[in-house]
RNA sequence: AGACCCAUGGUGUAAUGGUAGCACUGCACAUUUUGGUUGUGUAUGUCUAGGUUCGAGUCCUGGUGGGUUUACCA
């Protein structure tokens, strides 16, 4: 008998369980997904997506997008389709799409209720008086000279601005609930404003528009949502959420749960600072391979996989929290590792001549593809004279613990010979410019047959069958852990060598077939994908990940 | 300042009022034809003061610390 492990709940499935457990909504699970088309998704979007989706999968239920397409002024049918993309490729099909803007009408009518059981009025204080008139936490708020204006007269006015017989701002539509309440949201907050814009969605039909507080919760209620998962800044809008859906009577009652969003070291995670780094130029575009954003992420070479599974490990709480960056990297290691096809490539090569290596001569060797993955089987690795290995893979004068390549020493070529070094030479400038090694002609495939032992492993390509490559390498984006908290500038604390660019790598000719997207890991190096910049004959790789490096923690002491 | 929310190792997250666990990170060791992978071990924690209780990380009160909120953005 198989003992199933337990997982233990987070909080948001605590008030499922118990909400089926009472027969609360029907013991229904419905959620959604409602990004507003502004931006770009990044990886906190990606954290809702997985909790919104996983829920209704996990309990049966039903899962929405819907675009929060309330402001005609900043969104564009741009982000709309690079929304839909990046949620399916994170491996979440929605049950349905919507539109907020779907319920215009809807969402108008209920307007029209509100107004005429006395609970809203039209306002013409300009923004400045509305300020002025909201009063301060610790001080009540003085109620709008308009506040007590007849039914009819709102509803008159509330139809011509509808028509658009007012300028934009002229007035505002508000509800009627406390000028003193402690909560500011309470203080009589705007349900429409004036807005003659073109809507990507609805055109030129409306010159209104519904503010989110309005729209969402009846949103969420006409779609018969069940729990509408949203962020901590939210807490203090709900009881206006349950204000409106009650006081409108809306046949659901959804009821809306707060989570803390998702921070990570050395990054920013706002789409109006992500904006500004893509505006400003500081990145190649949204889909730069150092940004946070799924795009990016995607481009960097990060698996759906890889995100799910940091999206679940990250968890789930109330709490302000800052996700160490490494977790990311642990995840997509941890992915790759499976998957990714191993290849020898040479970041910055160091030609290594084998001077009792017959000229002419070129052998096929042996390359197991995935250790991993015995079934992905191995491959044949071209060795001649002239090879080129890592220029960090020799060194002069060994120090403690060095177990590659110094003058006298012996490595294994991987797959292939042992080697040692005999000679070096130096350029005018005191650079080791090529080693002289000397092979043995026993250790073919690795292993020398006395039972004699090396302590490294190197990798190596053949310099004359190498393929040439671009190879772009990432670090972190900033230099600070935090640099969303930073006094001044946050672009200040950018790391300038956030993007190394290769040009001259050398790899195993295998490697010229692959496509763009595709992971492969470099041995010894890193995991490494093909990027969309690959052309017929030049090959491009972004670094994903380096591999976890213990020499060089070691070699820090 | 008012209201609201939050407080568990370095980080994140668990624990019907009953042995504080898991993961990442760090460190050490073993294995290894990737200084990768894998395996083993180890370090560090319930903000504070009271109260309720046989028993409190959990419930109550005060304090402290952090966050949110005062847009015709979402």
């Amino acid at each position: 008998m198989e003992t199933e492990e337990t997982k233990s709940l987070n909080f948001i499935e605590h008030i499922i369980e118990n909400d089926i457990a009472e027969g609360k909504h029907e013991k229904r699970v419905h959620t959604r997904f409602p990004p507003e088309p502004n931006g770009y998704l990044h990886i906190g979007h990606a954290k809702s997506i997985c909790l919104n989706g996983g829920l209704a999968k996990k309990y049966n239920g039903k899962f929405n997008l819907r675009f929060d397409d309330t402001n005609p002024e900043t969104e564009e049918v741009e982000y709309v389709n690079s929304i839909r993309n990046d949620v399916k490729w994170l491996g979440f099909q929605w049950n349905n799409e919507f539109n907020a803007s779907d319920y215009f009408d809807q969402l108008y009518d209920y307007a029209v209720k509100l107004i005429e059981i006395g609970k809203a009025y039209v306002c013409s204080l300009t923004p400045e008086e509305v300020h002025e008139y909201r009063g301060n936490p610790t001080t009540p708020g003085k109620d709008s000279p308009d506040r007590n204006r007849s039914v009819v007269e709102n509803l008159d006015l509330f139809t011509r601005m509808k028509n658009g017989e007012f300028c934009d701002g002229k007035y505002t539509l508000r509800a009627k609930i406390d000028m003193a309440s402690t909560n500011m949201h309470f203080r009589d907050p705007a349900l429409y404003r004036i807005r003659k814009k073109h809507h990507w969605k609805t055109g030129d039909k409306w010159n209104i528009y519904p503010m989110y507080d309005y729209a969402h919760g009846i949103s969420d209620a006409i779609e018969g949502i069940t729990h509408s998962i949203c962020t901590l800044e939210f807490e203090l809008h709900r009881p206006l959420y349950e204000w409106l859906n009650n006081t409108l009577e809306t046949t659901h009652r959804p009821q809306q749960i707060e989570m803390s969003r998702l921070n990570i070291t050395y990054t920013v995670m706002s789409k109006r600072k992500l904006m500004q780094l893509v505006n400003e130029k500081h990145v190649n575009g949204w889909d730069d391979p150092r940004m946070p954003t799924i795009s990016g992420l995607r481009r960097r070479g990060y698996t759906p996989e890889a995100i799910r599974d940091f999206c679940e490990r990250v968890g789930i709480s109330k709490r302000e929290n800052l996700i160490d960056a490494s977790l990311l990297e642990f995840s997509v290691r941890e992915d790759l590792n499976k998957k990714a096809p191993r290849f020898m490539g040479v970041l910055n090569p160091l030609k290594v001549v084998i001077t009792n290596y017959p000229e002419n001569q070129t052998e096929e060797l042996e390359a197991v593809n995935n250790p991993e993955k015995p079934e992905d089987g191995s491959r044949k690795v071209p060795f001649s004279r002239e090879l080129y290995i890592e220029q960090e893979d020799f060194m002069e004068v060994a120090e403690k613990k060095w177990f590659r390549l110094a003058p006298g020493a012996e490595v294994r070529l991987r797959y292939a010979y042992f080697i040692t070094c005999q000679e070096f030479i130096k350029n005018e400038n005191g650079k080791v410019m090529e080693l002289r090694c000397t092979y043995d002609p026993a250790s073919k495939g690795g292993n020398s047959p006395d039972g004699r032992k090396v302590k490294g492993t190197l990798h190596w390509v053949s310099a004359q069958h190498a393929i040439t490559a671009e190879v772009r390498l990432y670090d972190r984006l900033f230099k600070t852990e935090t640099p969303d908290k930073g006094e001044g500038d946050f672009k200040d604390l950018l790391n300038p060598d956030s993007m190394k660019v290769l040009t001259n790598t050398k790899l195993e000719p295998h490697m010229k077939t692959l496509t763009s997207g595709t992971s492969v890991q470099f041995e010894r190096m890193g995991y490494f994908c093909v990027d969309k910049d690959t052309t017929k004959n030049h090959l491009v790789f972004n670094r994903t990940v380096t591999l976890k490096d213990t020499w060089a923690k070691e070699s820090k002491k």
